[in-house]
RNA sequence: GGCGGCGUAGCCAAGUGGUAAGGCAGAGGUCUGCAAAACCUUUAUUCAUCGGUUCGAUUCCGAUCGCCGCCUCCA
């Protein structure tokens, strides 16, 4: 049975959506106003973790992510710069679908933009100020919380004497609020000239939280079983998703909440005063490849705290490396018909380890821990004998299923040699079969140089990509 | 000031009231012409520190230290 710890609840609770064989979920995506950051692709890969399990499961799952492509730093900024809004953005949109398609995430089955869904806003915000849960303060319109008793539910914030003597953030002097908790659900445009929309309570944007409540009501519906995102939302900008739309709706919003720990450098903060905000990109131009950024991504727990090394990372490249040799080697090897099935049985038996730890609320850690064990088990049985032909096809649908979810083995690409390096082989062979090792090293050097690895074994001579 | 999480070998870490998964790195060995890949052995009498509860605690409670987070920018 999939369990999740439900942040709305503090507890593990079984996983039971509201149509049965269904699975309905939404992420809060990024912000297209920069290159996203290795924290924001730990998010995003949980998310595409909880995605690829729920499909493993067998749900029929809709996911859903926004692209938040609206807020003031976007606008502040492609007002420096004297251009749209959208023409700032689309940079930014572009690279990130290639960031996430290297990382190996899948594609939602909707990706709306917030600019797309003004209307849909518009339409929340008319029907709180309709019902009195909004009300209008110097042309701009502000969610009041006093109207809704049930605020603070996610979160757990109490606000007495709370905001007193914390953050010097609380900014009570800009607006004209009735409490200096509501939020704004559309801000006032004055000026003509800047970005803005038409609405019957006067032309403004919206605020930031409206958005992912239009957005997940319209593909989701009312009510639907999984808000996702990183921890730091979970206040205000989830409490705050949770007063607007149950507020318009007076229905239950979503039914589980599933919250993304922070990503940790060197057991430090990530920040930008500390330098060690790395894009996906600064990574990868330091050699590091998408599928060991992943796999260092998702080793640990989503609900926890991960700490990101240089050197952790080098040791996800090489234990990617060493799950991909093995499956190359499975693959490989030459088998035998008859039937030992110790292979098979080790397989079964990892499958269900796998699935009992992706179970409990996607421990990765554990899930890992049972392809390892199924891979040096395996590779031990290689080292003395064949694999029965029963046993090589348990043994690759068992790493074909665990890689549905985890992605992170990438494909073999299936290319065939040049002619120029079959020949290259072919003739170290020679070499070595005359025993001019020399020579034949000399070979292996330059196949090398133009990145084919050699690797001879009982069976003959295997190459590999370096 | 209010509130929450974490602290496990060189590194990343899982985990549990009954005596420490997994990966990486290191050491030794096997295989190999040499490599590569792989296998075997090895690496925490111990889970930040100090107390307490318990037959027994890394796991529960308290205190201390350290790190991270939230308290309307933030994945």
């Amino acid at each position: 049975m999939l369990r999740f710890y439900n942040t709305l609840s503090r507890q593990i609770e079984d996983f039971k959506p509201l149509e049965e064989g269904k699975a309905k979920v939404y992420i809060c995506g990024p912000t297209v106003w920069n290159f996203a950051h290795i924290g924001n692709f730990r998010t995003f890969i949980f998310g595409d973790i909880l995605h690829r399990y729920l499909k493993f499961k067998g749900f029929d799952v809709t996911y859903v992510m926004n692209l938040t492509d609206v807020d003031d730093r976007i606008i502040d900024e492609s007002a420096k710069r004297g251009i749209a809004i959208g023409e700032m953005t689309a940079p930014y949109i572009v690279a990130f679908h290639e960031d996430m398609a290297a990382l190996n995430c899948l594609e939602p089955d909707v990706e709306p933009c917030a600019t797309d869904h003004i209307g849909e806003m518009i339409d929340i915000i008319s029907t709180l100020l309709e019902n009195g849960k909004a009300y209008e303060s110097d042309g701009s319109i502000y969610y009041r919380i006093s109207a809704f008793p049930e605020y603070g539910k996610l979160s757990k914030i109490s606000f007495e004497g709370n905001i007193e003597g914390g953050s010097a953030r609380v900014d009570t002097d800009k607006y004209d609020k009735e409490d200096a908790r509501d939020f704004a659900l559309w801000k006032l445009v004055e000026d003509p000239e800047a970005t803005g929309w038409d609405a019957p309570f006067g032309r403004g944007r919206p605020g930031w939280h409206i958005e992912c409540s239009a957005m997940s009501m319209k593909y989701l519906g009312e009510t639907f079983d999984i808000h996702a995102g990183g921890i730091d939302l979970q206040f205000p900008h989830h409490e705050n998703e949770i007063a607007q739309s149950e507020g318009a709706t007076g229905k239950p919003f979503a039914k589980y909440w599933l919250h993304g720990e922070f990503l940790k450098i060197d057991n430090e903060k990530m920040a930008k005063s500390l330098g060690n905000d790395y894009t996906f990109r600064d990574i990868r131009e330091r050699g590091f490849s998408p599928l060991a950024i992943r796999y260092l991504l998702l080793s640990v727990p989503y609900g926890k705290q991960l700490n990101f090394t240089f050197e952790g990372l080098k040791g996800a490249e090489s234990a990617v490396e060493r799950l991909r040799n093995f499956r190359r080697l499975v693959r490989e090897t030459p088998t035998e018909e008859n039937g030992e099935s110790v292979a098979i049985e080790a397989s079964a038996r990892a499958l269900e380890e796998f699935e009992s730890a992706m179970d409990d609320d996607l421990n990765t850690s554990q899930a890992l821990a049972a392809i390892h064990n199924l891979v040096r088990e395996v590779n031990s049985l290689l080292a003395d004998r064949r694999l029965s032909t029963g046993e090589r096809d348990a043994v690759l649908a068992a790493l074909e299923k665990f890689d549905s979810v985890l992605a992170v083995l990438g494909e073999d690409s299936d290319e065939v040699l040049d002619e120029e390096i079959d020949a290259l082989i072919a003739e170290r062979e020679e070499a070595r079969s005359n025993r001019e090792f020399a020579k034949a090293d000399e070979i292996r050097d330059r196949l090398a140089e133009m990145n084919i690895i050699l690797e001879d074994t009982k069976d003959g001579v295997r190459w590999k990509r370096g």
